[in-house]
DNA sequence: GGGTTTTCTGGACGACTGTCAAGAGTCTGG
DNA sequence: CCAGACTCTTGACAGTCGTCCAGAAAACCC
């Protein structure tokens, strides 16, 4: 028999395997509950070990469910790099990237409203806040990577800052996840539309 | 001695003075913590009454919620009806629309966020959901006869559609209000650069 | 295999929650 | 002025929460 996948580690990497391990359980309960209601019971239940062991990896409740936002951004933040290099036109790039969005936000919904409730919650609990402006700079950076590619497809110049770009697409996904929640496959259309008709407004003519 | 000033008034005029009365306390402990921390007891004790006299008036938390959520849209759905109103030029509604902006996100943080707070919530609690979406929709509607009036004052036509164009805004608005919390004047001064910089990008050519 | 350390369990604690009901207080119409 | 309706307070109830801890279980090392 082989043994088990994590049979020789130094005890730290087992260590943090094991917050690996309770953070992916946790994601899936935050995702589907939400921060609110997401207790350490109910994160625990989801996965193979009981409400104690919590408390062994992570201090409190707070610093599990920053670790689990930091975990997280790993996963989303390289999203759209191959977009950015496998375009080879700005019409190209345009379709890639709102295809990755709508595909993002139908297989993904729920860890992207956990990122909203967090990004909210983070407004009323300030040990939240720098992990989620870190998090949030990352996701302006990636989106920004986008759109420089974009304008220099076409040859032209981007018209917005980085921030602003970032705001006003994150703005539309927003509001398509919303939307996307009881709504039906027609808003994943409107977003394509959307991205379309936006995108060339941030070229300077 | 003048009588109080709900003298004379029908049973029924009464009881809703109490549930708007109730509103506003409500609101302003909402406003402060957030749905989730926001406790019956806490709102009660921010109020004159006590605890109790909550399920006197609601029948429940998520009822005085809603109703918290529909008492505090009329309270914003005019805000920029005096900005359409007033203007004579594009640059005179772009100038005067910006600084609305940055008027109400500073001194109305508070209830700004408590609403990214409860549209994050609508996408785990169902109960929610109805009143949220047609809040949202009033809003758009809003941002609609601002973005309209300002095509027509320039002579042009809108290049985004009333969803979009509400998306768009409401992305740089919430960044703005999440930056601002922290943050100083710059970050004011920056929202009025963004929306002077993409509102001319929403009119056709 | 025995002793030590690491890991995990399950129960207990106090604090807090939404909800409810019994009764006190207040107002009102006759 | 008083009986009845309306309004509000207070305390209690059953849950749930985060946290902690004593000890069982497992893993490790010599």
């Amino acid at each position: 028999m082989s043994p088990t996948r994590e049979a020789r580690r130094t005890p730290a990497e087992k260590h943090d395997a094991r917050r690996n391990q309770l953070a992916e359980s946790a994601l899936q309960t935050l995702g589907e509950l939400g921060y609110a209601r997401a207790s350490l019971r109910e994160i625990a239940t989801n996965s193979e070990f009981s409400h104690g062991v919590v408390h062994y990896y992570f201090q409190d409740k707070l610093e599990l469910i920053v670790y689990c936002v930091r975990y997280y951004k790993a996963q989303c933040v390289t999203r759209y790099d191959s977009v950015v290099a496998d375009a080879t036109t700005a019409d190209g790039l345009l379709d890639a990237f709102a295809a990755k969005l709508v595909e993002t936000l139908s297989t993904e919904a729920p860890m992207h409203r956990l990122w909203y409730d967090l990004r909210a919650q983070s407004m009323f609990e300030p040990g939240l806040r720098d992990a989620v402006t870190h998090i949030d700079s990352t996701l302006q950076q990636m989106i920004w990577r986008v759109v420089d590619r974009y304008a220099r497809l076409a040859g032209r110049e981007p018209a917005l800052a980085p921030a602003a770009a970032y705001g006003v697409l994150d703005g539309l996904f927003q509001q398509a996840l919303l939307a996307h929640q009881d709504g039906g496959q027609e808003v994943l259309d409107d977003l394509v539309a959307q991205v379309h008709g936006l995108m060339p407004m941030m070229l300077k003519p």
